[in-house]
Formats: C-alpha cells, sequence, structure tokens
DNA sequence: TCAAGTAAAGAGCAGCGCTCTCTTTTCTTT
DNA sequence: AAAGAAAAGAGAGCGCTGCTCTTTACTTGA
C-alpha cells in the first residue's frame, strides 16, 4: 500500500513535467531506486497506471469545482456559476497535462473504465445543481417546449436529474458545460494564438466574458 | 516526392487505424517494404510526420467546413451555419483520430508549428465569414457595449477581422466555435456516455438542437 | 568508361512494456 | 528459536520503438 503511493505520486510527477504520452514505468521505477520489473507488483500495467491518473485528474478537478461554487452563496445562481468555471479554467492552466488526460484525446485503448464515469460527472453536477435550485426557487428561464426527438435524446440525463429541471434547461446547462470545456480547451491546446491576446490579464478578462455571457443563456443573471 | 507520398498516405491509414500514440515509423516503412532507415531520407523524423498529418487533417476539415457551407444560399446564414457546424461534427465521427490529433492534446511537445496556424483557422474563418456577411446586409445583432479590457483581449481578431464585426459578435463567435468544438469532443471522446442517448439518431437531434441555440445566440434565426 | 550523386540496406544504440525465473527478505507458525 | 511460507525485489531477456552511421547498389552526366 505504501509503495504503490509512491509510485503513484511518482507518476504524478511525471506526468505533470512530461505528459502521459512520455510516461515511462522505467522512468517511475528508477526515481524510486526500484528496478523495473518490480513497480509490476504494484502496478498490472501502463494503463492501469494512467487510469489511476485520470481518476486523480477527475477527484482534482471536481473538488476545485465543487469548492469553488461551494464559496458563494447558494443563492448566488450567477457567482456559483461563474466561480466553478473559473476554478476549471484555472485548474486547467495550472495541470495542463493532467486535464488534457481527461478532456483531451483518449491515450490508451478507448473504452473510458467504468470506475471513471462516476468521476467524471462531478464537475457537471456543480452545474446542475445550480441549475436545479435555481428550478425550485422559480427563478428559472421559461422552459421552451422540445422536439420530441431532442427531448428524447436526454432521457439518461433527464433520468440522472429527476425531474428537478426542464428539458430545455437541461440542454443549456449541456451548451454551458460545452463552452466552457472548449473555451479552455481552444485556450490551452493553443487555438487562441493570433486569436485573443496571449498575456494572462487579457486571457482571464475574455474567459469571463465569455461565462459572463454563458450565464445570461441560462437565465443565471438578471436583465 | 513520389515515395513521400506514399509514406504519407500510409501514415493516414495507421493513424485512422490506430491512432497517433500507436503511429509507427517502422511499421510503415514494412508496409512500403522498405527498411526504416529508408524512410528517413523522405521523412525527417517521427513528429515531422505527425505534423504533415495534422496539415493535412486541417485542410480536409477546412475543406470540408467550406463545403458544407458553400451548399446554402450565400443569404441563408442560418443554413451556412448549421451546415458547417453538421459538416465538422460528421467529419470528426468519420476521422476520429484526425480530429483528436488537431483539436485533442497536443501529442509532440507542444509547440504547434507555424506552418498549421493559417491552415488552422478554415473553420473559424468560415464562421467568421458568416457573421461578416451578416453585418454587411445590416441584419446582425445590436453590437453590445464591452468592457475596454474585453475589447483589447481580442485585438488579433479584431484585425484579422478588419472591423467588418463588432467585437460583440465576434466573441459571440468564438463562443459559438468553442461550442462547436466543445460538443463534437463531449460527444467523440465518451463524456456524453450516461447523458445523451448513444444512438446515432438521437446524438444527432441532440446536436442539431444545439447548433440550433447556437445561433439564435448569433442572431442567425429571425425571432 | 569513370566519377559523382542518390537510394536503399544493414547493423547497432538506447529506450520502452512486459514476462519469466531466481534470490533475498520478511512474516508466521510450530 | 527453527522451519516454513509468503512477499518483494533483482536480473535476464523478448520484441518493439526512434534514430544514426556505415556500407553497398544503382543511376546519372561528362
Amino acid at each position: 500500500m505504501e509503495i504503490t503511493g509512491e509510485i503513484l505520486s511518482t507518476a504524478r510527477q511525471h506526468l505533470a513535467r512530461n505528459g502521459a504520452a512520455a510516461l515511462s514505468l522505467r522512468a517511475i521505477a528508477r526515481d524510486l531506486g526500484m528496478v523495473s520489473s518490480a513497480v509490476y507488483r504494484y502496478v498490472p500495467n501502463r494503463d492501469a497506471l494512467l487510469t489511476m491518473l485520470i481518476i486523480d485528474a477527475y477527484e482534482t478537478i471536481g473538488s476545485t469545482a465543487e469548492r469553488a461554487a461551494a464559496n458563494c452563496d447558494r443563492s448566488d445562481y450567477l457567482g456559483r456559476f461563474l466561480s466553478c468555471c473559473r476554478g476549471v479554467r484555472e485548474w486547467a492552466l495550472a495541470n495542463p497535462h493532467e486535464y488534457a488526460l481527461i478532456y483531451g484525446s483518449p491515450v490508451p485503448g478507448y473504452a473510458a473504465p467504468a470506475e471513471t464515469i462516476a468521476l467524471a460527472a462531478r464537475v457537471p453536477i456543480v452545474l446542475l445543481s445550480i441549475l436545479a435550485d435555481q428550478t425550485a426557487d422559480g427563478s428559472a428561464l421559461p422552459a421552451a417546449l422540445l422536439d420530441p426527438g431532442v427531448e428524447q435524446s436526454i432521457a439518461p440525463l433527464r433520468e440522472f436529474a429527476g425531474g428537478q429541471v426542464s428539458g430545455d434547461l437541461l440542454l443549456r446547462g449541456l451548451a454551458s458545460w460545452a463552452t466552457l470545456l472548449g473555451t479552455v480547451s481552444l485556450e490551452l491546446f493553443g487555438h487562441l494564438q493570433n486569436v485573443v491576446v496571449e498575456a494572462p490579464a487579457e486571457r482571464a478578462a475574455f474567459f469571463e466574458h465569455q461565462m459572463r455571457q454563458v450565464a445570461i443563456g441560462l437565465g443565471l443573471v438578471g436583465s
């Protein structure tokens, strides 16, 4: 148990420094003063190690988002939303390789291990809880009527939300999630070069504005 | 020149089948009946090959988006936008590894080669041209006043657009781009599991609805 | 015909994931 | 305390990778 932890923390350091592609069991073993075959007593293979790092990343970004949102009054929906968005972006900027690991291209084969899907939900759940609170106190946007096919398409999410939030608002929430991750990914993966000034202050102002616009679309800011 | 082309097309096939991580110069050489050292006469190294594939991917998704948008009347802004979005998504679904290569985590070191940044602009330019046409004929949304810091942040884009489009609309355009890529990435990278029904018809209906909502935010659909 | 240039082959280095066997250490049981 | 079992690590080795260097074969132009 002890050594598994050391392997994991060394792996974390290597990931943060060199990225997932360069993660090497042998290098980790060297750092720990072991021979490479010895780490196989603790970790089945490289993919399993990556999975642990993925879980780790989901946990830290999830708790970051939760803590950020919890910093605001429960009734301050806009504050909770913006705080959550900022938290996600700042975590991503501070941990680019970890972010890429979970929201970039899936590195190993393809299949997301079953353990990760519950963890992956933590960030969207923060967003969802804002919409649920908003709906509960009657301040949500009037729900638009949806095409039955569209309504049907989000059946799993609808079930998860337990009928607390209208289909229309759920879809808007999904869009806000996509915009958040899209904006962060564009910035982190270099697609805003020659588009948005590179300096941190400008990047932050840009992000803040974009998320505020998203919040308007969610009905979080009284017009 | 001949052989470089064969190497590239073989590399394309390998990328499509196994993804960028598994791309191996030796395997390509084997497929071509050469010895591995021989391909180094045509390709400097593996990263250069990846760069070529990146350029290739940008070109095909760019022309796909352009052709899709060109399928509609020039004055049919909504049609052009939706057609472009559909084109991007369908190309991504048909070429997941290529999509991941350009919009997922940057695989090699980090720095996007200078040759790629012009190519990378082709999809956003399609979106931008819609907004420019819309502005030119006076049907664009009234431009909201922006915070000076935000206005400043998009100076590079503003310069590129040549003053044809308001800062407010440029920012909305960037948001639509982020939402488009975010939505496609979420779907492609498995983050819509247990959220949106997996069947192609439902996924398409979901995507269509989301993009229509984005179009409303851009003022592309007369209310 | 011969020299120059080009393309390919081959060997080899260091690194990787992973497996197997063997030895050493540690803990448990009598 | 001695004997046995279990756990942990060491080492060698397989096949793969990117990449380099040297040598061989072939094709040109003079």
